[in-house]
DNA sequence: AGTATCTGACAATGTAGCGTGTCAAGCTGA
DNA sequence: TCAGCTTGACACGCTACATTGTCAGATACT
């Protein structure tokens, strides 16, 4: 292993391919943890949906989670992208545009609800590493919200660090109740009642 | 066993020995989900703690989920009657009243940790069952905020329900990174911070 | 064209924990 | 005191899954 020569394949070399099988494996596991949920999902599932065998697993993770933290970053950082741009190219007032925010987010996860059951649902409750690399993308949410909402506020560091941390987790669980519901009442209006709840974060 | 005679034992009927070992395993139960987590307890260890052999665990439940459930339902009841107390016995404002409820809230978390990891951990993300219990119980949280900082609202139906729920979640994920950080604000000040929040309840 | 590497299918192994069964010893009531 | 219900300790089989290993066939370089 240590000395193997590593041969190209198919144009590609070695690192090249072992890459590619990895990116498989992360898009598989995001359709497989999706659907079926963390829990629920064997290694062997996900090395199907991705059509690689357990080997090519092995390969490039150590153990389940490892991929699971890698799909859940793959996927919130789509996700936080998108509403970062939205929120820069939104010049309206805060309050607008914190409202065009909140309705993106809702609405990536009505139009994926595969992707949104991984942000929202399995985020949380795996195990250590899994829930370290939730709470880094909790708290990435939780600024953007802020800024979105108060884009001087820079300054004042960490004494909202709480109160931010609750608006985050009322955003998620309106998320997972209106899920819940089959998605019951307009993203429009999901937006406007997570918004009363952004305001304080507000000044 | 379907016509066995049942006798009497230490001046107890057999049902009366079969509810009290329940007790003892869902007693039992809170200390170890607590402690370990739910994920990581097994069935023996809890009928260790409970010093009673797996026999009896089968005999009051069909699966670990239920006694979770049964767990689960302990600690809460008694958590939640207990603010329902604070919340009837306190005559002040309602801004006043909910920041009394907040407190005790918070200040059981503290003084129970191992019930408190039940009720703000344990609660989700279990499987069905213990997902469908543990929306009911925080459907009955958000009724009590809601009804700590706007009594006359009875009439108010299902109108802020998505609201409601994400105070609640609010309000679980102030506790989640409170409890994370070791307990480092005081009770008082994660109270008043959380109390920002649940404002958006009163009218 | 031949050889060495790469790949996929699948078997083999190991582990953990659930759920059940066995058995001897301890009570209880007559 | 005795028969039989009750209890505790513990072993057993079973299932599911992770993880490693084997091997034949496909592919690329010389």
């Amino acid at each position: 292993m240590a000395t193997a020569p590593r041969r190209h394949y198919g144009g590609h070399s070695a690192e090249e391919r072992r890459l590619a099988r990895r990116e498989r494996l992360i898009e598989a596991a995001v359709r497989v943890y999706g659907k079926v949920g963390y829990r629920d999902a064997t290694v062997k599932a996900v090395c199907e949906a991705a059509e690689l065998t357990e080997r090519y697993f092995y390969e490039s993770f150590a153990t389940s989670e490892e991929l699971l933290i890698a799909a859940l970053n793959t996927v919130s950082r789509r996700l936080i992208d998108c509403l970062n741009r939205i929120g820069a190219e939104h010049p309206g007032a805060a309050d607008e545009r914190c409202h065009a925010v909140l309705r993106a987010y809702f609405r990536a996860l009505k139009d994926d609800p595969v992707g949104a059951r991984l942000f929202v649902l399995e985020i949380a409750r795996v195990g250590p590493a899994v829930d370290e690399a939730g709470a880094a993308l909790l708290g990435e949410f939780g600024e953007l919200l802020s800024r979105t909402l108060a884009p001087d506020a820079g300054a004042r560091p960490r004494r909202d660090q709480l109160v931010r941390a609750g608006v985050v987790g009322a955003v998620l669980e309106i998320a997972k109740v209106w899920i819940r519901s089959g998605y019951a009442k307009s993203t429009d209006a999901v937006a406007t009642d997570a918004l009363k709840i952004c305001r304080v974060l507000a000044h």
